[in-house]
DNA sequence: CTGTATTCATTCGCTTGTGAAGCAAATTAC
DNA sequence: GTAATTTGCTTCACAAGCGAATGAATACAG
């Protein structure tokens, strides 16, 4: 196996340093066009694909914990722009399902992403776009399996 | 020009949701292995490069505003990891400098990292790697340059 | 020179996230 | 059928970052 290269080793570095700088510039976007912030944004692009589901799978699919989900939905509600439905057979659990406003508020967000997005992967061929996506979606779960076998 | 396909559009949504995710775990890795957090071993990193810098710089190095800066240097300064000394001629400044336990915590993180990173990039070639860190680097400057002509 | 603007760092008030603990509903074990 | 555990969500106390405002020191314009 080859020696892993200097600059490698601060991936991660690299990683949390551009999302500092990403987070607050999206925030800054959205809030002025949608007046939302990325958190509400992410859960609206969330719910689009799977309307009603629970507040844990929300969490999961949006990667923050329950608390923060708690918070966030309580504030989205108040917007209006989600609402709280009860889970059915299972008195525990609730749904969350995006209002009228709601999907016309995701609507406006995923234009917003369309030219943010664009606008990050400017001087990125689409074979590195993709090692980018496949980077942010395999990370994750490579950690999460290595959890145990330290 | 191509039409964004569907998942480029959820680019910064997969990065949040990665970062969010990411950050915890290093968090949790740090803290048991160094006993520190990942903007402290940030600090570390970047004066191992830099030491002596400014304070705004070091802010600019690692991603944060300068109140993020100043609360976390006193909370490092507190724990005797690093020390502000004067910035000489202008009054104003003030550089920070790793101490003789600043230096070793970052040899100790310099590993953590090696070791993190290294569990990150697994399922990705090299090239794949060298995309992320392309994007990583490139995407907070597009960022910058592209603000004036929205 | 002197007054205005700029720069570097800090303080302040607020938002949002976190882990730990709690509560109620559902499931499992015996 | 009841006790013990698990699950889904909420409450709580706290940490850390943000923007705005502030305080000092320097630079610049006339």
């Amino acid at each position: 196996m080859a020696i892993a290269r200097p600059i490698d080793r601060r991936l991660f570095f690299w990683f949390d340093r551009a999302h500092t700088i990403l987070a607050k510039e999206a925030d800054q976007f959205l809030s002025d066009n949608s007046g939302i912030g990325s958190s509400q944004a992410s859960v609206l692009t969330y719910l689009g694909f799977h309307d009603g589901c629970g507040l844990s799978e929300l969490g999961e699919g949006i990667g923050r914990n329950n608390p923060a989900v708690t918070g966030l939905i309580n504030r989205m509600e108040q917007a209006g722009l989600v609402k709280r439905v009860h889970g059915g057979l299972d008195g525990r659990r609730k749904r969350v399902q995006l209002t009228d406003e709601g999907w016309s508020k995701r609507e406006q967000v995923r234009e917003d992403y369309r030219i943010f997005n664009e606008r990050l992967t400017r001087g990125l061929t689409q074979t590195e776009t993709d090692a980018v996506l496949k980077f942010l979606t395999l990370a994750p779960e490579n950690l999460s399996k290595n959890l145990s076998k330290k």
